[in-house]
DNA sequence: CTGAAAGCGCTTACAG
DNA sequence: CTGAAAGCGCTTACAG
């Protein structure tokens, strides 16, 4: 059994209310009792019962962050980012972890996050169902997306995709890449993936040069998608620099290229899109489209009363070793 | 303003009391009015309030768990078998991240932790101070730290450190192996650091191999600990076979050595201790000691109650590519 | 099978 | 500056 305040008020002889009062330093109080209260609160171990406090109070200051717990490594950068600008605000941040593509699991994790009437929510690289959405619209909790777009009826904060897919194969041209394969993503079902490969098409039709379907090898943004790539341009040769949708595939294919023989740069070049630390620790180091994770999870928290508008944060091109100079 | 039990009861003409049996399936009832209760539950969309109904209940079946949101890489794996142990006891878990070598956010994180009144905490690869310690004993929150161990008086449940640098020095020495470095970690300061070093100084001892202070580089356990150690081996070029005490040690040995332009395993051979997927995404893939993280995150759930002792995980040296033949 | 009522531990007008 | 009291939304003996 904790103690509770009314222990803390006998012990000290006055009221709930006004130990209530010092506790939370609100309404007014001599220094003298506070004082006193403040040392009975320590020495016996006292701690706020929080369900009895955010009940009372209707309002808990805590903003709730659901992510995948998989192999997406940009998610606890954004997750720090989000901590700090929680902390700067004092917010408190209850996260969840959840599967890659479980709607259910996900489902039973929002269906959490509403019952502790957190204020608002952040999905984490997560694409809710609309079932999810309808959810969170009926109990009117603010809800953003983090580190990826969408087209469904929601708000996000991530970078412009279309100019990420359209900036990576522009810059290549302009290096002198006439073939570019884009690797890992499915177009058909992935709308981030459709929106980069527009771009990308977008920036091969101003230099004129004619896109062709052999050029994309899907995938699903990992790893092994990266390996399977690699295996393809291998054989297919066709390509001479290839866009990487993210740090994983990149890496899958950087290795699974190497394992097949090939050297990149020289054979097939590399320009991956996210800009993690992944990037920096591969040798040859990937070039890459970095995104500001940081950043996106800093404005997801600023903005989390006004869910007014998508935002859209910037990228920058960085260069290291897996491609010419661009 | 959220609806509550009592709209419901209202809309169904029943009292408050049927509806949250029926919601919570407990007690006796007809199951006509249940189906209507949850009809009209569902339509005006009723949403437990947890504050409410843990406060009630004095128990919410949830355990805490907090993490370091730096780069250690395995804390993932243990998160993933805590959380898959969760659900199959249906316990929820909230999570919060802190900063590493931080002890006053941690301190304000166990004490929200607290306030939430967790069931048990669980801390994944973190250091608590005394202070942190005492108060959790005070409030009677059992409490383990996973993957790791400590000298200090809480439970926890890791693999042995001890084991596992007597057998990683033990295995080189197998190979032939003669001079043996140790990189990445602080003996003085840490404590598995210390335990690792006296496995491995046993195991030099027991093949009558004289240990060399000089075949020690320190660090904390991070990426850029074995980019230095890196630097410092290849200066000193007294070692044939390094001990990187973590991936992300061993990761930074392998491209810091690289960069200067060694050549691994030829002229120097690596085994990591963690085996995470890092271990196969570089090139050449490093051989490990491998912990089980996702068994030890299940482990500490599964105990959570009976807080009476350490456990210890097995663990099993896997042969890649940055070594001889072990 | 169902309801009235007390209680969980806080907070907060309100009155003094 | 302080206290008595109501209320937050649930749960749970208890009585019927």
């Amino acid at each position: 059994m904790p103690v509770k305040i009314a222990d803390i008020a006998k012990l000290a002889g006055i009221s709930s209310a006004s130990v209530s009062r010092i506790l939370n330093k609100t309404g007014r109080y001599s220094e003298e009792t506070a004082a006193r209260v403040k040392k009975i609160a320590k020495d016996i171990g006292y701690y706020k019962d929080r369900s009895a406090a955010d009940l009372a109070q209707k309002n808990n200051k805590t903003i709730g962050v659901i992510y995948t717990n998989s192999k997406t490594n940009f998610n606890n950068i954004v997750i720090n980012g989000v901590m700090a600008e929680a902390d700067e605000h004092g917010l408190d941040i209850i996260l969840m972890a959840t599967k890659r593509n479980d709607p259910k699991k996900l489902l039973k994790t929002v269906r959490n996050m509403i019952e502790r009437r957190v204020n608002a929510l952040l999905l984490i690289s997560l694409q809710p169902t609309s079932e999810v959405i309808n959810m969170l619209k009926q109990v009117k909790i603010n809800t953003k997306l983090v580190g990826t777009s969408t087209d469904k009826d929601i708000y996000f904060v991530s970078s412009n995709d279309f100019l990420m897919g359209y900036q990576a194969t522009k810059s290549l041209i302009r290096a002198g890449y006439k073939k570019i394969g884009m690797a890992g993503s499915d177009i058909m079902q992935d709308y981030v993936a459709r929106l980069r490969y527009k771009g990308y098409l977008k920036a091969l039709g101003e230099a004129k040069i004619k896109f062709q379907t052999d050029w994309l090898s899907p995938g699903n943004f990992s790893y092994d998608s990266g390996i399977e790539s690699a295996a393809y341009f291998h054989e297919k040769k066709n390509v001479s620099a290839i866009i990487g949708v993210s740090d994983e595939v990149s890496l899958g294919l950087l290795n699974g290229l190497h394992d097949l023989g090939d050297t990149v740069p020289a054979d097939f070049s590399i320009v991956s899109i996210d800009g993690t630390e992944i990037c920096t620790r591969s040798r040859p180091q990937l070039t890459s489209i970095t995104q500001n994770f940081a950043l996106m999870g800093k404005i997801a928290v600023t903005e989390f009363q006004n869910n007014k508008q998508n935002v859209l944060v910037p990228f920058k091109l960085v260069q290291r070793s897996t491609t010419k100079k661009l």
